[in-house]
DNA sequence: TACAAGGCTGCGTGAGGTGC
DNA sequence: GCACCTCACGCAGCCTTGTA
């Protein structure tokens, strides 16, 4: 405010209550400061404590909001309706991302769950094969056992030759493709069916 | 370019509500 | 009943914008 703002507002006041403070200085003479102009002094203080209190949180609320720390397109600092306004639209914009990961994150706890079950499916049909008659657990060599490990790289190879590593972007598009398509339970299984088959052949013969 | 209009802000103050 | 808090109001100053 102003210094002539003050004298203006000082003047109006003191003419506004001169009539009620004549009255209170009768009543008390011994105060050099009547009841109500110290009351008036106290209020005045405790009202611009209070607007301090609302300026001090209208600045709080501009640090914190990402979209008010810079000025308007104008250049000049945002009002407090816009402050407002802003930071409504950057609550209800971090409401939206919020509900977007709770989603996210439990389609990924059924991905967990599912993949789980199916662990469990194949370790049954591991250990129930292993039961069937005729099953022997014949010791396997470390030979033997990289030269199938290496047939099937070299088969998965062959498939994952295909994906384009020219970026990126779309080598990891290509390999999630190619975990689809060529990584799937069944296929995997098939694959080591076809290497052991054509491995115990080589041998037989 | 001068001027009016309108918006924003800060000020003091009265009135009403609340807690002790 | 009193002290304190909050809200609403009117006011002035500053600034921007539109217009003659």
């Amino acid at each position: 405010m102003s210094k002539d703002q003050i004298a203006y507002h000082t003047k109006r006041n003191s003419l506004k209550n001169s009539q009620s403070d004549d009255d209170d200085d009768m009543e008390s003479q011994q105060s050099s400061l009547s009841y109500r102009e110290r009351r008036r002094e106290a209020h005045t203080q405790a009202e611009q404590k209070r607007r301090d209190a609302i300026k001090k949180g209208y600045d709080t609320l501009q640090e914190l909001v990402p979209t008010c720390q810079q000025p308007d397109v104008s250049g000049y600092k945002l009002s407090k309706a816009t402050v407002l306004q802003k930071s409504i639209d950057y609550i209800q914009y971090l409401q939206q991302q919020k509900k977007k990961q709770e989603d996210e994150r439990n389609a990924l706890r059924k991905e967990v769950i599912a993949l789980r079950i199916m662990q469990t499916n194949y370790e049954q049909i591991v250990k129930a094969q292993q039961l069937q008659p005729g099953h022997t657990e014949t010791p396997v060599s470390d030979e033997v056992k990289f030269s199938v490990f290496q047939a099937i790289m070299d088969q998965l190879f062959i498939t994952f030759s295909s994906i384009s590593v020219s970026n990126f972007s779309e080598l990891s598009a290509g390999v999630f493709s190619w975990l689809e398509e060529y990584c799937k339970p069944q296929t995997l299984k098939d694959t080591v069916y076809q290497v052991l088959r054509r491995h115990n052949s080589q041998m037989r013969g």
